[in-house]
DNA sequence: TTATCTGCAAACCGTTTGCAAAGTT
DNA sequence: AACTTTGCAAACGGTTTGCAGATAA
């Protein structure tokens, strides 16, 4: 049991929190609520056949709230999550597919630093996605039907 | 009548979508469907007195069909529209009033070719946004209800 | 035992949409 | 006159919440 973040963060172990903590742990890129919902579905046991939706949506704000999780937003507006690491990252995102491809290394601390100077701000954060193709959806025709509607 | 977007785009002019157009020219940074609708509402006169919320909501689409906005979402998931420029801007904003600084220059376009020629990907675009306090709201104590709830 | 957490269903809120009336060309 | 756009109100869909019963400590 790594380092108990549990009782760090004053927060009770159950079966539900811990896989979403471990659906998060596994996850490269941002995810969405569902995404992460569907996960613990897949992978049954114990909390897949009994967590449910607003369970996933609680933990995960509370898991931001105590500052373990960065919450950012899609271009149409859904929320993801991620695990707060040592440092951030941010993604490189297929707008066909959804495959993510991680960045390395944050290409704004130094912006930050020169800008909060400049400005007078106390920069606290900073939300960065790139998107594009990806070389299989580039290549491939089709990768998901490319007409979208609704939200 | 400017260079005629509205002919050049095959849709009709009318007081509430040039009412958007304008908002979106007098607006520095990104804005909300929202915010689109209470300064229409505040300026009165034609516009102001007849158009709708769908109305701002559909000509924001349409426009960002055309190309000719830029969409993006803030970190609680609401979608903001800008005036698509010669270049596009970012901004730093006041997690706490709101106000938004114009970041000088886009930091991300040489990041851009590196990784295109790196991933293989064809990227098209990016979402960058700083979040800090600005300097009235770091040195008052309250701009705002800290404390939000809901969405 | 007690305070926290969960499942469920309903509320919320930003956004979209169907339809008939109004407006633009 | 032909076609597009609007206003209204209702639908949508992701997210949050009230509540009573279940659970961790």
């Amino acid at each position: 049991m790594e380092r108990d973040i549990w009782k760090a963060c004053a927060l009770k172990s159950t079966p539900g929190r811990r896989a979403v903590l471990e659906v998060l742990e596994e996850s490269r890129g941002p995810v969405t609520a569902e995404e992460v919902y569907r996960r613990i579905l897949a992978r049954g046991g114990e909390a897949g056949s009994r967590t449910c939706l607003s369970t996933v949506y609680r933990t995960l704000s509370t898991l931001a709230e105590k500052g373990l999780l960065l919450r950012s937003a899609g271009p149409d507006g859904v929320l993801s999550y991620q695990l707060r690491g040592t440092g951030h990252r941010h993604y490189l995102i297929c707008t066909r597919c959804g495959a993510t491809v991680e960045i390395g290394g944050c290409p704004l601390e130094e912006l930050e630093r020169a800008l909060g100077a400049e400005t007078g701000f106390a920069i606290t954060g900073h939300s960065l996605e790139l998107y594009g193709l990806c070389p299989r959806c580039l290549g491939g025709g089709d990768g998901e039907s490319p007409g979208r509607k609704g939200r």
